[in-house]
RNA sequence: GUGGCUGUAGCUCAGUUGGUUAGAGCGUCUGGUUGUGGCCCAGAAGGUCGCCGGUUCAAGUCCGGUCAGUCACCCCA
């Protein structure tokens, strides 16, 4: 409990760790730009509005969950608890022309105020996409194929596709309707939250936690069933185009994901390697009102969480290894050779030669110079004593093989160059 | 926010029913004759036992509080 002691929930991410998260990163780049997806940044906080707008002012991200301040002009800002809200700000305040289509993806912490536990952090990661302007349920279907595309190339098996409909807005007041005529005959035999959310939040009343809830939620009327036939129709060609893609998936009748801003599809992708927190990513199809817009848009996107993404790669024993710190190294034998050293050093570094070049600066006994050159996994070692200077040459020894030879300086480009 | 478990060297942990100067392994540093790593050997450095308070002649060991970590709940990525 120090103070170099990062806060709870947040991090120091350090190598080798740092490695799998470049790894996480790219493969995001190189697989969505295939699907035509550009990369966008985005600021990591906004005036508040931005969130409560965008994700409902009764959900719980906006609730008890966000971590806003006044900044000395007195605006009321928020350090943003998910990457969609922003990115609909962004591509409102560059406009959208009639037809268009916005394809983004993004990388970047995400901030919650919750307490920590497996796969859980205030600081979080979460690396995005969003599709906006397409109103066709082929996207969808694209998108979740596009994800479990992702999934793949990263090496993660064993996850599972859910996904569901939560209809348009106006279905929902039909459904909300026939599960409070299912619950409330049942309301003593279920858990406080439950009794409580019969009048606040029926619809999360089906995937309660709680074993009793859960059986009685089992016989509930599914969602779907209560839809209109305009929102099935959705949902049946979203089904048809994952058939159509390849993508294994379960459906998932009692499904329903926290965020209001979702119609239609909603879906998860789970996995078995994470804990209570189970799901690797989640998203669905959103209807959005642009600021300064008077057209209605429509957009499907996923978040996963980069966190959790990397558990369900440790859980499968695919972390990657330690990388070594330094290729070359230089020992210096002797305060002149220091100089010496660090100008072949540089000069390396310039011509591109010897990958990671690291000269010792310490003027130590040659025997630990050469244990740090052990211990750093350096694969050459060039050596420069007062021998060496005198007569312009430099002894190159090969750590992997053992084998050391004493080249004149003019020919040391080509030896390394070998190596 | 609520609850369970945990908190001793850089890391992983020992530390018996409370009893002298708190230990091990790994790691680090320096040596094992003049300029050579990995193996081996020797030595060294490194800890206010998370913090505060209490009980006691005596507390790393017991009690309370607090902070932190971890897992779980709520919810989500």
């Amino acid at each position: 409990m120090s103070v170099n002691e990062p806060l709870p929930g947040t991090s120091d991410i350090w190598e080798p760790e740092l490695s799998d998260w470049v790894l996480l990163e790219n493969k995001a780049r190189e697989i969505f730009s295939r699907y035509a997806y550009s990369e966008l940044r985005t600021p990591i906080f906004e005036r508040s509005e931005v969130f409560v707008r965008n994700l409902g002012s009764e959900t719980d991200v906006v609730q008890k969950e966000m971590y806003s301040f006044n900044d000395r002009g007195g605006r009321n800002l928020t350090l943003r608890p998910e990457g969609t809200a922003g990115v609909m700000r962004a591509i409102a305040n560059r406009g959208l022309n009639q037809g268009e289509e916005a394809r983004v993806f993004y990388f970047g912490p995400m901030f919650r105020g919750e307490r920590p536990a497996a796969g859980r952090r205030r600081q979080f990661h979460q690396v995005g996409v969003e599709a906006v302007g397409s109103d066709s349920p082929w996207m969808d279907a694209e998108c979740i194929a596009m994800l479990t595309h992702f999934l793949r190339e990263l090496g993660v098996s064993g996850s599972k596709v859910l996904i569901n409909s939560r209809g348009l807005p106006e279905d929902r007041e039909a459904v909300s309707h026939a599960l409070k005529e299912y619950f409330r005959p049942k309301l003593p035999e279920l858990c406080e939250d439950c009794q409580r959310r019969l009048e606040n939040n029926v619809w999360r009343m089906l995937d309660c936690k709680n074993p009793a809830c859960g059986q009685i939620a089992l016989g509930a009327p599914k969602i779907l069933d209560l839809l209109s036939e305009t929102s099935q129709d959705f949902f049946k060609r979203t089904c048809d185009g994952l058939a159509e893609l390849g993508v294994d998936y379960e459906v998932a009748p009692r499904m329903v994901r926290g965020l209001d801003y979702y119609i239609h599809t909603v879906f998860e992708v789970t996995h078995s390697g994470l804990g209570a927190q189970d799901a690797l990513a989640g998203g669905g199809r959103y209807r959005i009102t642009l600021p300064g817009d008077k057209r209605c848009h429509e957009g499907i996107g996923f978040a996963a969480g980069m966190e959790r993404l990397l558990l369900a790669r440790e859980s499968l024993g695919l972390q990657s290894g330690a990388k070594p710190e330094t290729d070359t190294y230089i020992v210096s034998l002797g305060e002149a050779a220091v100089a010496a050293g660090l100008r072949l050093a540089g000069e390396l570094r310039q011509l591109g030669l010897g990958g990671r070049v690291k000269a010792d600066l310490s003027a130590r006994s040659m025997k630990a110079q050469m244990r740090s050159a052990n211990r750093e996994g350096a694969g050459i070692v060039l050596i420069l004593g007062e021998d060496e200077i005198a007569r312009a040459q430099v002894s190159c020894r090969n750590m992997r093989s053992g084998e050391q030879v004493l080249l004149p300086r003019v020919e040391l480009h080509d030896w390394l160059k070998k190596q």
